[in-house]
DNA sequence: CACCAATGTTGACAGTGTCAAGATTAAACG
DNA sequence: CGTTTAATCTTGACACTGTCAACATTGGTG
C-alpha cells in the first residue's frame, strides 16, 4: 500500500484521523497541532487542508467517530433483551461513565465546548450526534413505562436530567475534580439507586 | 490614581484581573490573549509576568474569585433559616444552574479542564475551591437528616451524584448541547423532584 | 495521449506564550 | 538625605501555532 509513489499518500484522510486520535488519546487535545500531525503522518504542513477545511473539521470528524462507537455500545446494552430493564438501566449508567473514563480526551471532544460552543458543528457532526441525543429520549420513555423512572415527569426533562447526571459525573472525573476513578462504580450505583427510587417502585 | 508617573502602573495586578474578566465574559476564554490583554491595559506584553507566573496563574486567579462569589451565594441560600429545607433545596438548585447560565465563561474556567486537568491548580486556587467542594458535602448531610435525600446512601457519593447532576445540566447548557436556556427552570424542577422523591418522603 | 482536477509542496503572514537582558522607579536602609 | 536594592516595566527574540496563496506532481477521464 505504501509502496510506490511517495508524492500522493493514498489515503491521507484516514491516516490523519488515525494519527490524530492517537495523539489526542495519548497527550490530550491541546497537544494536537496540525503541523506536528502532518509531520508524524509524513506529509507537509498544509496537506491536511485538502481533506479538512480547518482544524475544527478534523476534530469534528474524530468526534463523529466517537459518537458512532458510543451510540453502538449504548444500543447494545439497551437492546439486550435477556436482561431485566433494571439491570440494563444500571449497566447503561456504568457503561456511559466508564466510556468517558476510558476515553476522556475523545469524550471531551464529543461533548465539550471546542466543537459545539458558538459556531458550526460541521453538519456531518450534527447528523451523527443528534440521533444519539434522540436515543437518550427513547430510552427514557421506555424506562418510564417500565416504572424505572417516574411516569408523571415530562420525558424530555427527565432525559435531560438523567443524562446531565451521567454527563456531570463524567466531567467531574475527567476534569479531575472532587472525584477520582476508584469510586466510579459506587457513584454509578448511587445514581442508579436514586433514579430508580424516585419512580416510587421499590 | 492614574495620574503621575506612567512607567509604574500602580495596581496592575487588579487591573489585569478586571480587564481579563471583562474580555472573558464578553468574548470567551479563547479570545483572551496575554498580549491583547496587556495592550488593553496600556502596558507592554511581558508586564503581566511580574504579577502572574504564566497565563494559567492569571486564569486561576479569576477562577478563584468566581469560587468566592459562588460559595457566598450558595451559603446565603443554604442558611436562609426562614425558609423550609425543601424550599432552600430547590432554590439552591435553581441558583446553581442560573449562576452557570449567567456566567458561562467563568463557570467554564472554574470547573473546566483548563485549570484542573493534568497539573497544578495554583495552590491558591485549591485553597479556595476545596472548601466549596466540602460545603457541598455539608449541605448533603443536612438534607439527608431532613429527609430530603435518602439517609441510607453514603453522603459523599450522594453529594457527588447531586452535584454531578447540577454540573451536568450546567455543562450541557453552556456547551449548547441538547438543552437551551428556555428550559432551565423546568429542568431544575425536574431534578429537584427526582431527588426529593428518591428519599421516599414524597 | 492530453488535459484536468485532486492532491501535495514550499513560502509567507499574523498571531501566540514566554524567556533574557536592560531601563526605570519606588521603597528600604545607611 | 543619599545610596543601594528590589520591584516593576520595557524591548528584543524565539519557537510555535493555524491558515492562505502560489506552484508542483500526479492519477484518472476525455
Amino acid at each position: 500500500m505504501t509502496s510506490g509513489s511517495s508524492y500522493h499518500h493514498g489515503d491521507l484522510r484516514s491516516a490523519l484521523i488515525e494519527a490524530a486520535t492517537t495523539i489526542i488519546e495519548d497527550s490530550g487535545i491541546d497537544a494536537l497541532s496540525l503541523r506536528k500531525l502532518a509531520e508524524v503522518t509524513g506529509v507537509s504542513r498544509t496537506a491536511p487542508y485538502h481533506h479538512f477545511k480547518d482544524k475544527n473539521a478534523l476534530l469534528s470528524a474524530i468526534a463523529a467517530k466517537g459518537f458512532d462507537d458510543w451510540h453502538a455500545s449504548a444500543k447494545a446494552i439497551f437492546e439486550q433483551e435477556d436482561l431485566t430493564p433494571a439491570t440494563r438501566f444500571r449497566r447503561f449508567i456504568h457503561q456511559y461513565v466508564n466510556y468517558a473514563a476510558n476515553h476522556p480526551q475523545v469524550y471531551e471532544l464529543m461533548f465539550g465546548r471546542t466543537l459545539w460552543h458558538n459556531d458550526q458543528a460541521t453538519a456531518q457532526l450534527k447528523d451523527i450526534a443528534y440521533p444519539c441525543f434522540q436515543y437518550q429520549l427513547t430510552m427514557t420513555r421506555t424506562w418510564q413505562s417500565c416504572g424505572l423512572l417516574p411516569e408523571d415527569q415530562d420525558a424530555l426533562r427527565l432525559a435531560q436530567v438523567t443524562w446531565s447526571t451521567l454527563h456531570g459525573i463524567a466531567r467531574l472525573l475527567i476534569d479531575g475534580i472532587y472525584a477520582d476513578e476508584s469510586h466510579i462504580s459506587e457513584m454509578c450505583d448511587c445514581a442508579a439507586e436514586v433514579f430508580i427510587r424516585s419512580a416510587g417502585l421499590k
